[in-house]
DNA sequence: ACCTGAACACCGTTCAAGT
DNA sequence: ACCTGAACACCGTTCAAGT
């Protein structure tokens, strides 16, 4: 039966009204969409089919979807760093420990925001991000400093403390990520509190160098 | 002039003989053609063009992208560790530290290696590789384990810290991919001996917990 | 100013052969 | 057993409109 037809069902979309679809929209459709799909596997006519928009809608708003993708990880980033829950421990040290246990724990459980901000996936050669997401001013970090300067943490070593461990942390991430699908020899484990620990346990003789009861020599 | 077409280039390739291509020959001309080209970009049709093969070839001898990329990572891999210089140091500090020390320059000097081996980027999802690569029984690994215990350094210690400072290195590695094209506030600068050094402070109690002269207690 | 489907030059992969 | 071009269903992106 060729030409009845009962359900001709192309161009079946109304045609929205002005205003209807915004980059926020778009970005929230792309996460909910694509929150267990590899960005690998991604498509903007997939998408727009799912937000029930033209293809070309996406395209008045992002000019290419390394742009979308560049935009997801701001937004990836910024959910992030409001869910860091707030500062909690006694002294430098555990402050510390616990800022970088729940750095892990929110992006252990997210692996889509782990690719966006650890791995930085989908957005290649690019200029549209300005290096490391984590690195940047982030107020939550600024708390953490001023926390530790107050904890008598001097401010360089702070910096240092910091970097080592966003590094250790991330790599962390990476490693766990990479040996999900087939767990290897070496696994994770809880290894994770035990290079924490080891990294402040280095740090702590930097605070006090004399300590040994050597005098100041 | 529609007919006369003097430059008719169409099917210009004669046909290869059986056994002119072989897997190892495709591997190393992706390496040769791709080297500076971002995963995302790679394409099998181009790059059957610059072997000089139909696209067909290729498929013959590896069913997906995927495969193929997969099989990049594994060469990738075994030339890294062939590249790995012979240990070097006294004692088990300066084994470690140079192992590392080593591991990074390898890396950090070989975009596409960095990528398929620690970001293992463009597997998607896969079995196709065994997790972390790196963590992986590993010949030269095994060397440093056999040299550690020499030095005096546990089994168990010896574990701790290549593992500790493997996903450090690869931290590191990652956190400065990241920051090559938009340098940002925290630059990684020198601090890869900062961390690798303090987190061989760490361990150093481990191995000789009663040192401050408290006795065994 | 925003939304749209059809069109373009590709892509990964398969088909149906050729030798 | 291996090599092949043409074909298929897609993709990212642009064109040329519609309102």
């Amino acid at each position: 039966m060729p030409s009845a037809a009962g359900k001709a069902e192309k161009s079946a979309r109304t045609r929205r009204p002005r205003g209807s679809i915004n980059p926020a929209d778009i970005i929230a459709g792309a996460f909910d969409f694509y929150r267990d799909t590899p960005i690998e596997q991604w498509s903007i006519p997939q998408l727009a089919t799912h937000l029930d928009v033209g293809v070309t809608s996406i395209y008045w708003y992002f000019r290419t979807k390394r742009e979308l993708v560049a935009a997801m990880t701001e937004a990836a980033l910024a959910s992030f760093y409001e869910r860091m829950p707030p500062l909690r421990g006694e002294g430098w040290e555990e402050l510390l420990r616990n800022f970088f246990l729940d750095f892990h724990r929110l992006l252990a459980a997210d692996d889509l925001a782990c690719d966006l901000i650890v791995r930085q996936i989908g957005v290649p050669g690019d200029d549209l991000l300005g290096g490391d997401p984590v690195a940047r001013n982030w107020p939550r970090a600024q708390e953490l400093f001023a926390a530790l300067e107050a904890a008598g943490l001097p401010a360089a070593l702070a910096q240092h403390a910091f970097f080592t461990l966003s590094v250790y942390t991330q790599g962390f991430l990476l490693v766990e990520r990479k040996g999900r699908s087939a767990p290897s020899a070496a696994s994770p484990g809880d290894d994770l509190e035990f290079g924490i620990t080891n990294i402040l346990r280095g740090l702590r003789p930097l605070l006090a160098p004399t300590e040994e009861g050597r005098g100041v020599a």
